[in-house]
DNA sequence: CAAATATATGAATATATGCTCATATGTTAT
DNA sequence: ATAACATATGAGCATATATTCATATATTTG
């Protein structure tokens, strides 16, 4: 309401740089975008997930062989394959009673270079 | 044991394929890196601490205007804060009684855009 | 020092999620 | 058709996690 160049007030809910805040808020994209790249992440935010699409990025796999190579159940590995298909990121095509996996995405690569470089220490 | 060329038979947790498998093995990250990995990834897998991201990109705040921004507690922001310096996703300096946060990487925005490139269909 | 304010944190709770078990579906071979 | 096998799926359980509430810590001001 006053204080036009320093507002150095208030908070409790209440904004302390309106400026800042509003300018944000323009940038920000949209709200469902940000849940779908929640989801997206949230995809990639665990080990077996992540194992599967590294196993896939050297080769295609029936999940018999992700099974043994993961060492979990078949149960397991099926479920998480549905997860990643379910999100686009691997495709699978059948053949005899065997379905092979193999990856569905240019990008998966590129984020998990960038997610190894963080982690290899900044 | 046998079956040299093409090994189609066997499964129940047998390779069937044990020359992919053998490759991938050989080409797989360290299980300590795969879980580190997961782990940053399950830091982006939260649609507050997106936008917390989103929002540090276009400028260093404090604790009040992302608050006020996201329209949560200021507990809850705080706690996913800590989520995200914990990541050393983010760094804070101090000024007064106020916190300022801003973005403590480089890859980020990178991971990110990635993403948003494999959400908005491939 | 006391009051006000900004941020941090521990406990509790509600929800999400990964795995296992049992079983269903679908394919091949006898 | 029956048996064997590969994969998929639903239910249940145990654990993880995001938010809230209450409160602690720290800084500034009167």
């Amino acid at each position: 309401m006053n204080d036009e160049q320093g507002s150095i007030e208030r908070c409790s809910s209440n904004v302390v740089h309106k400026d800042v805040v509003d300018l944000v808020k323009e940038r920000m994209p949209e709200d469902e975008t940000l849940f779908d790249l929640a989801e997206l992440f949230k995809v990639f935010g665990d080990t077996t997930r992540v194992k599967i699409l590294f196993a896939l990025f050297t080769a295609e796999m029936c999940v018999c062989d992700i099974t043994a190579l993961l060492g979990l159940t078949q149960s397991a590995v099926s479920h998480q394959l549905r997860v990643l298909k379910q999100a686009r990121l691997v495709k699978c095509r059948k053949e005899g009673k065997m379905v092979y996996y193999s990856l569905d995405d240019e990008h998966v690569k590129q984020i998990f270079d960038q997610g190894l470089a963080h982690i290899s220490h900044k």
